[in-house]
DNA sequence: ATTTAATATCGTAATATTGCAATATTACAT
DNA sequence: ATGTAATATTGCAATATTACGATATTAAAT
């Protein structure tokens, strides 16, 4: 045991839970602010900018890249992450669909 | 190590990450949306409904009643758990200016 | 007071996540 | 081709989360 069991949950469902995962580390919070304010942006000032291991951003960012919330281009010798403004769009509205639907009925 | 470091971010940060792991459990977001669609809501009910056994239930309704998601009301000899509807709209209110507030610039 | 039904808590096993040091890869510059 | 700077991957340790059986608690009904 241990393990979510995900196949009990309807798609909708699963997909409200994965994207909200993405948000769920503060690290990554952190990226995605951060990244959304440069024009191109550069790993390493990451690193610079958060205060964890190059490993440790590295990880976050592949998370958010599964995501695909980043768009990049290689530029010079460092890679280009920015933001993936129509994803970022799409979770959104994902988001609140959920919200918009829940909050229904109460007592 | 594997603790998330929470004293390097901004409480804003902090915040984001915090309601987003409320809904990052397919367990969670299919009670929340479960409870919504209730007058009033017994626990039992939603152990049948989603699948998981009544302490699996019992934990995720404490996750979700901390982050002020519920009102709870005695009714009978069952515990009534509603959907706090303000508190709910005030969540997604706080996701939606972060997420304006990050897609802002692109490359 | 006892029983009963609903929910909470405890203890524990399985799995997932986080973080980093060490190392590998990559792409550019020389 | 060699060196260098940026990023990715690997391996592993620490911690967190998820799930459930067993057991407690709670409140109503008898």
């Amino acid at each position: 045991m241990g393990a979510s069991k995900l196949d009990i949950y309807s798609n909708d469902i699963n997909e409200i839970a994965i994207v909200a995962k993405v948000f769920a580390h503060p690290a990554r919070v952190a990226i995605l602010q951060y990244i959304s304010k440069q024009e191109a942006c550069i790993c390493n000032d990451i690193v610079d900018e958060i205060g964890l291991a190059q490993p440790t951003i590295s990880q976050h960012l592949k998370v958010i890249n599964e995501a695909g919330l980043l768009k990049g281009t290689f530029e010079g010798k460092s890679l280009c992450y920015c933001l993936n403004v129509e994803k970022f769009q799409e979770l959104q509205e994902l988001f609140n669909a959920f919200f918009n639907r829940t909050k229904l009925n109460c007592c």
